[in-house]
DNA sequence: ATTCGACTCGCACACTGTACGACAGCCTCG
DNA sequence: CGAGGCTGTCGTACAGTGTGCGAGTCGAAT
């Protein structure tokens, strides 16, 4: 069988909205509610179409598949992150990295998808947008303005989506950080022998007064500032 | 209900290989085959057993479901990268940067799982336990141990990740990055008005002498020296 | 010989995404 | 006015999913 071309909702253009019965707009705003509210296994055609007291098969005719559906879900967390377009570069670049940390802190569910479905709507162009614009102005040239928004949008993503996904996991087992050593600290304890600088991190992470949220930002700040530098060390103005 | 505690495939202990039958070495190893060869998808537990001779629900004595099962094949993922014990620090980082990437390249159907479930393993555990050491060589202090490696290994993932997204969404629509550009130009174009750092952005990679497997791999080593610089900066050595 | 543990497996359940065809209401054209 | 066609909804059905349960098998120890 002959594989389909790339499609996704934003390559096929689509009528805007009808006064009565369902809408994509209505769709997509009860679907964050459920995936707000209960998370990603919670978002089935079956139960979105029960709460907007339609059908489930009633959504095919808005959206083609479900993947459609996740897309359009997805800018909308791409629309949370906020990007100035006026301010220093560096300020611009942290700024969307803080933006796109707490949008997707803000929807756990969505830690799954974020690199992995295609993000071409609206929201997420704009936001990719103005970010290579601040760099430009920063004075980055060709393609190492490409090389810098890749860098800042990777680093974020892959800070973030593991961090959230530890908090899924705990919130899913209803477990704090302190019951989450207790379960994880024989296992631990028994493979540190042979890894002694793990067992020093696992030391720093039971201390009394670690406060994980905190230490969480920190680590963030630590390697976005990193690499904020490195990347100013490479502007051409740079001696 | 009480949620059930924190559990993972790694934090029940486990009997060694019985001399007949299945073990859990085989179905990993069939597992594997399996996403190799078409995919997460294509992965259930049905397939799984058949392919090795055996009724689907036998599985479940070996592993307590599909989720532990996903844990142990992610670990031999991280098996594949590869982290020197003696090199200098800079030199550690990069060859674990790239050992990542290349390890979910070679795996692509580990890019939605590769941050979200979580990395207990043997083979997760000695990668960072040797990463670590480098840093800590290299003359880090304290929690800026974690720091650094935390910021290596999140813009690795968040590097990566997308790339072998874009990759397998191409695969699955059976498009090279022409035909692509083909589908997606249209509404890139339409949306270039208010968006014109993106349409640059696009003029660079339609290029005649363009060639997006070069691109990525520079645009990673990009981000990931001038990450590296910005960690060198931060030793206590540095001026 | 019997009892026990380690395993395997068929069946069943609840649930998933979605293709299909029937149906309704409205708009336009003859 | 009537006849279609377009827009939109929905019930049914299908092929699949993960997995709980209980019955069954087989080798070893008592």
């Amino acid at each position: 069988m002959p594989p389909k071309p790339f499609s996704s909702v934003w390559t096929r253009e689509h009528r805007g909205p009808r006064e009565q019965g369902l809408s994509r707009d209505q769709i997509v705003r009860a679907a964050l509610e459920i995936l707000d509210a209960d998370g990603l296994d919670a978002l089935s055609m079956r139960k979105l179409g029960a709460r907007l007291g339609a059908g489930a098969t009633s959504l095919y005719w808005h959206v083609a598949h479900k993947d459609e559906l996740i897309e359009l879900v997805m800018d909308e967390v791409y629309g949370k992150v906020a990007v100035p377009e006026e301010a220093s570069w560096r300020e611009t670049a942290g700024v969307f990295a803080y933006g796109l940390r707490h949008a997707i802190l803000d929807h756990p569910w969505s830690a799954g998808l974020i690199g992995v479905v295609p993000a071409l709507g609206p929201n997420a162009l704009t936001a990719a947008d103005r970010l290579m614009g601040a760099f430009v102005r920063a004075g980055f040239e060709g393609i190492d303005v490409d090389y810098a928004v890749t860098a800042v949008v990777a680093f974020t993503l892959g800070a973030t989506v593991p961090e959230v996904a530890w908090l899924n996991a705990m919130a899913a087992s209803g477990t704090d950080m302190d019951k989450l050593h207790a379960d994880i600290g024989p296992v631990v304890v028994k493979l540190a022998s042979e890894r002694p600088h793990l067992r020093q991190r696992y030391e720093n992470y039971t201390g009394e007064k670690f406060d994980p949220h905190v230490a969480r930002r920190l680590a963030f700040d630590f390697g976005l500032m990193a690499l904020l530098d490195g990347l100013q060390a490479r502007l051409p103005s740079s001696p």
